[in-house]
DNA sequence: TCCAGTAGGTTAAGCGCTTAACCAATCCAC
DNA sequence: GTGGATTGGTTAAGCGCTTAACCTACTGGA
């Protein structure tokens, strides 16, 4: 490792001219900037970045909390939040907490405002009062995907409509004549709730509020949909579409169909939320609410960022570009099944 | 922020004590401790990681190098790789290359050494020849999935062998009497090449060494599969049996079968390679060759590791656990397509 | 001739923590 | 009692970098 007192030595000056030619700030002559630059190419000195940011009094990192980075969804989060943390200089450090408050509070302990002097959280993983008590130590926290633009979660957030993406989803199925649906609420502790108000709403708003002939809550993943959407499916053969708050749900539930011989969409049509890579590459194609994954992820970065050159600012809540109905193969008119 | 002096005065004593309390080193007193523990608690006091890593002369994270965290497989490899650092008390920085090598070298460049000590890199990103630069400045670095182990990179890695994988693929096409074979070899910069040869030694064991009917190069995604698959399918109506070097392809093709009314696995055979989480959640359910993901993951943290705290090993491979044939539904036995 | 201003540096303190070296008091065996 | 261990701390240097404060020419206007 070179130091910068190894580089003033040979540039025969100190250390504080060959950080000022560096950061080019202070006064330095043509002549010994030159003399410097030589000295720093010759040695192949690169600063130490944990150094400097100790002297800085800042972190060198940003932390991204997620319950699993092997889940659908987070790793293009993830993706857009680096890209954008390293736009500004900054490194990402990923956090899994496996749904486990435990280990999503060691890691806040551990790392906030020491290693890394923001932490992007999604879903509420940790409890909200584990956040604001990482606030009050000096760390800078953001939530960034928070689902409820009308109810602020007293942090600083990143909201997406969710109530909307719900509500466009019903708003399709409705427009294309189905009156009797199923769905599938997914998410762990409830953080689906106002996907699911969002769709009931948008019903009631159209005047079909009874629409929804059953309501299952099932594990966020492609089996949890499968086999609760089997079961709903077998049971209820009235149902001539299905809305599943979650990407991974709406593809199992097409599975099931796909297991009983019901064609999707002539028979069965399945409309998603999210947008994950995975909805496009099935079979049929599924017809989702995407949400802007990228822009949120973006902008989580860039509010982290500014909160933390000042944190005067009042937990401030940014709002994502809205939700769009992607529509694609798993959606049509309805046939009754039982046809 | 609290620091080490602040809970020392509270407790009456110098930080250096503070210091010992914490690490359990140095001798300290029953009651001194007991006073240094409440001042501790008392006050929230968190260790500044980025200090102590300063002061201890090493990095606070270890790095992780990929084209795309979005790619499949990577996050399964990432999430491994994080509970492997972190329960080794180390932080994991996720880099996205992109492919680019330019980013992987800036990378490089900024972090290696300083604010990470350890860099794991997948699939030879960057290239050799910066990644032996980047070891020159001191900085470790470990190949995480290192496809030919009988021939070394000249740098530690963790060793899968891809030959054996492609060996296995072909001995479950042949076994199952196919002899009209296409293959879709994936992979930039021809990485997949050893799971091609592998296929093809296997073949020519076998005696069947003129099985394979066409060999295409693809783009390693399901877009990939979908387009170069259909055109195989299309143009050699004999093929019986297709295998992908990577699954994302072998998906695609699956689909590409499904758009020509091929039936899999009836009229055709499909196996992939790497068992990412798609494959089992497809329809049919994919054949493929998994890869020790996990497991390649936490050698290669363990590898990094030890190398950190002692660098005189010379380029240590570590193999990790064999790859393995998943029989699943796309597979079976053939008949003409033709038929 | 004198002084203010400026260009081009240097000095030194400090970021928060670790750790080797040192020191004072107590203890115990002989 | 006396010397060597042992206990329980303290001192101070240092990790590599930043930056405010300072110093020393030199320049030029009145």
């Amino acid at each position: 490792m070179t130091t910068l007192s190894q580089v003033a030595q040979r540039a025969g000056v100190t250390s504080a001219t060959v950080s000022n030619v560096l950061r080019q700030r202070g006064k330095v002559g043509e002549e010994t900037r030159a003399r410097v630059l030589a000295a720093v190419e010759a040695l192949g000195y690169r600063p130490h970045l944990t150094a400097r940011a100790l002297a800085e009094g800042r972190a060198p990192t940003l932390a991204l909390m997620v319950s699993s980075i092997a889940n659908p969804f987070y790793p293009e989060y993830a993706l857009a939040a680096e890209q954008a943390a390293r736009q500004h200089g900054r490194f990402l450090i990923v956090c899994n907490t496996n749904d486990d408050r435990a280990i999503g509070r060691a890691y806040l302990d551990q790392i906030a405002g020491t290693l890394a002097d923001g932490v992007l959280v999604m879903n509420a993983d940790p409890s909200l009062d584990d956040l604001k008590a990482t606030e009050q130590r000096g760390a800078t926290v953001v939530l960034g995907m928070w689902e409820k633009p009308h109810q602020p979660p007293g942090l600083p957030c990143v909201a997406v409509d969710f109530h909307l993406a719900g509500a466009l989803a019903a708003r399709h199925l409705i427009a294309l004549g189905h009156r009797s649906i199923g769905v599938l609420v997914g998410g762990a502790n409830g953080v689906h709730a106002e996907r699911e108000r969002g769709f009931n709403d948008a019903l009631a708003e159209l005047g079909h509020a009874n629409a929804v002939v059953r309501t299952i809550r099932v594990h966020d993943s492609v089996e949890g949909g499968l086999q609760a959407g089997a079961a709903m499916l077998a049971a209820l053969p009235s149902i001539t579409a299905v809305f599943a708050t979650n990407d991974l749900p709406a593809l199992g539930l097409m599975h099931a169909a796909a297991d009983l011989g019901i064609k999707v969409p002539q028979q069965l049509s399945v409309i998603g939320l999210t947008d994950i890579q995975g909805a496009h590459q099935a079979r049929p194609a599924l017809t989702t609410v995407a949400v802007p994954t990228a822009e949120a992820a973006s902008l989580a970065i860039a509010l982290l960022l500014e909160l933390i050159a000042s944190p005067q600012a009042q937990a401030p809540m940014r709002i994502a570009p809205p939700p769009q109905l992607v529509v694609r193969r798993s959606t049509a008119a309805p046939t009754r099944r039982s046809d």
